[in-house]
DNA sequence: CAAAAACGTGTGTTTTTGACACAATTCTAG
DNA sequence: CTAGAATTGTGTCAAAAACACACGTTTTTG
């Protein structure tokens, strides 16, 4: 077999930000490292691109490995390249990042890894440029959420109304309201009717709703302005 | 120095796309490759990663190597991982996508590399998966000048707003209303008057702006739906 | 059974969009 | 040197969307 001559061969590595929501505040799936390098400091899941094997398939080995689920959401983020970032060999990482419905997750497989549910809020610092990957991917989450559907992935199948309104402050830090809220979804037919109740609630019991997921795929090719509100300039 | 072991290192490549507008339609600066592998096809102009090279820096030096440019805007795209992506060895390449005003162009360098501007529509097809980049840097560059305001990259620094509309016309195969197009950027305060006219037009000479920098930093922070008649779902 | 908490639907005002009219500038043809 | 063609600049108005609130309903708890 021909080969490129001259040219350095370097390792690729894969990181996965999994993304979760527990009906409160948005969460990472995290590492404590139980093994080198950086022993006992926390970190992404990662691993290492295998022979004859597909970048978008081996991030899906990753999540599967720690999660048990396939078929999530899963996207490509970013390669992340500077040439110290892995201070043991040069290295550069392809990161994707995962929205997993919390309630699906394989307890065993999690507890196997060391892992746990951090609230973006309360996350520890990560090893090498981790943290700066978790920041791109909380851009790219809500810069996607306000323009496709999104969300979806973090909920139960079945969800009311004031759940998904959690999840979208939750995603971006701000109160919204109510009505609008509920208007603007409804327009959008995204949401099919069940019939059923939140038997969950503690008080009065929200109308439980599945995704229309015909519906669902026409708006992830699209755009649509979920939030306008959101679209503020940092700036001003 | 500590190395990973039983870990597979591999080519990293470099792939640009370089877009570039000519008052009338959107291009695409490409090779016709006078060396192997693929001698004598179209491909996109691209490189390996070097030791002791940032992935950004390695796309900035292809890219300056090509057009004489710097300072380029210079996003990364996405990187392709297909096991057999590259005939020749296994090969991940990591694609930027450029946005340069064609007529700062380095002549001689273009040549040099056998190089040339060719319309969008024109496209002839490229080696390995770069049609398949070509296609996904135009839906990005699509999905970000509706939110961002980009396009201007792809102006000299002085322009009229017919000429920007004719760019996104270009960008996005469509025609839009001059009246309602010019109202819409008028009112983001991103264009300063320069008082002088563009003497290259054949009749009414319009008005030559140049970008408020200030106002287009913040622009490139939150988003702004300039093009709201662009949502539409492809599927409806 | 009253109060509290959360859910569901409605209504009016303001802002933005989208479709279109008209006047002004500049070159060219006769 | 003037009429007409092509293009640029500004304005108007109706429809749609966004935004700010009001009110009634359901369910648990004390």
């Amino acid at each position: 077999m021909a080969v490129y001559q001259h040219n350095t061969r370097i390792l690729v590595a894969l990181d996965c930000i999994i993304f979760g929501f527990d009906g409160e505040s948005l969460k990472l799936l995290l590492i404590k490292r139980n093994f080198e390098p950086e022993y006992g400091k926390w970190s992404l899941m990662g691993g290492f691109l295998n022979d004859g094997e597909d970048l978008e398939e081996a991030a899906g080995r990753i999540l599967y490995n720690l999660t048990g689920l396939r078929n999530n959401y899963l996207e490509q983020l970013q390669t992340f390249g500077t040439v110290y970032r892995d201070p043991v060999e040069r290295t550069i990482s392809v990161v994707y990042y995962s929205l997993v419905n919390i309630a699906d997750q394989d307890v065993a497989a999690i507890q196997a890894h060391n892992a746990s549910w951090i609230s973006l809020d309360s996350k520890p610092a990560l090893i090498f440029d981790h943290d700066q990957m978790v920041t791109v991917a909380l851009q790219r989450l809500r810069y996607k959420a306000a323009l496709h559907p999104i969300g979806f992935e973090l909920l139960p199948s079945k969800f009311t109304v004031p759940q998904l309104q959690k999840l979208y402050e939750a995603i971006y830090g701000t109160q919204l309201d109510r009505r609008n809220f509920s208007r603007k979804i409804m327009a959008t037919d995204l949401l099919l009717s069940t019939g059923e109740k939140d038997t969950n609630s503690v008080t009065k019991k929200g109308q439980l709703y599945t995704l229309n997921s015909d519906r669902y795929r026409k708006y992830l090719d699209g755009y649509y302005t979920f939030l306008p509100e959101l679209a503020e300039l940092s700036g001003t």
